[in-house]
DNA sequence: ATTCAAACATGATAAAATTCATTTTTTCCC
DNA sequence: GGGAAAAAATGAATTTTATCATGTTTGAAT
């Protein structure tokens, strides 16, 4: 549980670092990416960059969760991807010489570090192996996406929802999936109340339990089949 | 209109060149890439690259276009982009180090260029340019595919397809959009019938026009309305 | 503990889109 | 240029999903 306050934490010791693009620096590189770095705590549905303004740095998640999200024409917002702990966020950005085209918003408390972007570039330029990952990171989330398009053309809303449930509990680890049904909506492309209706099903046919707001899973191959992968 | 055989292209002469991430190459770069070049003839609807086969390079294509797609579980094709001359096909495949997830397959005659694994990546290790058109390429078309999966997840079939006619005007330049309309609704993602239907809305709207299969944009202006963009 | 707003849930209705069956038109290839 | 196969078009019936209205629960702040 991240405390209420700033809390410093040193790339050495950063355990989201293991999983991280950063995992293989060097004792050199962590020494220079501490130095570069500063740790700020969020509350709860801050703000970590807004579609429409100037990307300055990346955001390095300690810990806590983060939506990633456009808006569509009304406003209602499409959620393209979950962050956690270890994952660098928005650096995208950095390359594409354009405002955001997305947002980034904190889902529960949360400790995230900032790197500038001249310093975050200049560690790509000179890191070969950084870089690399990077590039990697950038071709296999694109091959995520087209697999996200096709299931939002193709499958039913029943379908991604199974198929989403399964996506968030390897974002939630061992912990239960804990989303508004607002968001778990808007992740799997849905009106609320369409998804409310379906994880009743879901919980019927003994796929899923809920406690309150949070989403327990009892078979994962139940889910599995329902959403026909 | 590419001859029926075997044409050889310098890449000096290029003219697709210019639009590609190959432009600010210097004449000895050029001289390079000519060297390890190797052109080939495609006839219509000849695949590039298959999902699940392993990448062995890039496609450069001088002339004709591409589509590129995954498919679903029932194996409905997902169009998730269209190439044309000047487009490099089939380079995020070089980083992931993974096979394809997606297919590529020429919807018309087609003259394509051929480089190799190594040699490009030999060239993306040493060309600063190349390398940062490479990335900021990557980190452009991650953001357009949020607005596909957003446009996917909020707007109707029919803001779909005004809009899908609108990116495929850009596609086919001064021609007339022709695509069979089962590629048209594997783009829209929808059902064949349905987008059919749709289309002969447009056109008693006015809003396009229908030479046999081709497609003409009578009313961009209104097209974006009803896009809903 | 109490309160109040936000989130969750449910029902009824309407709209959007798919599916399946069938006919017409176009394409292309010999 | 003719003929077969593929593609396009249309109709009817059904399913899926959204929308709107409204009631209920939950949880955070006092």
């Amino acid at each position: 549980m991240p405390e209420k306050s700033h809390r410093h934490v040193t790339c050495e010791n950063c355990l989201s670092r293991q999983n991280s693009l950063f995992k293989s620096f060097c004792d050199e590189d962590v020494e220079g990416l501490d130095s570069k770095k500063s740790c700020s705590y969020y509350k709860k549905n801050q703000p970590l960059f807004l579609e429409g303004s100037t990307p300055r740095g990346v955001f390095c998640l300690n810990s806590g969760k983060v939506k990633i999200f456009a808006r569509g024409e009304e406003g209602k917002e499409q959620i393209i991807h979950l962050s956690a702990g270890g994952e660098i966020v928005g650096f995208r950005a950095m390359f594409s010489g354009e405002p955001y085209k997305v947002s980034a918003t904190t889902l529960e408390e949360c400790n995230i570090c900032f790197i500038s972007k001249s310093d975050f570039l200049d560690m790509v330029d000179t890191n070969v192996t950084l870089r690399n990952g990077i590039m990697k990171e950038l071709s296999t989330e694109l091959a995520d996406r087209a697999t996200f398009i096709t299931n939002m053309a193709q499958k039913s809303v029943r379908e991604r929802l199974a198929f989403s449930l399964i996506l968030l509990q390897d974002v939630y680890k061992d912990e239960m999936i804990n989303l508004t049904r607002e968001d778990l909506a808007n992740f799997v492309g849905t009106a609320t109340e369409t998804l409310i209706r379906l994880l009743k099903d879901f919980k019927e046919e003994k796929l899923i339990q809920t406690h309150a707001r949070k989403i327990e899973i009892l078979s994962k191959e139940g889910l599995l089949k329902v959403s026909g992968a």
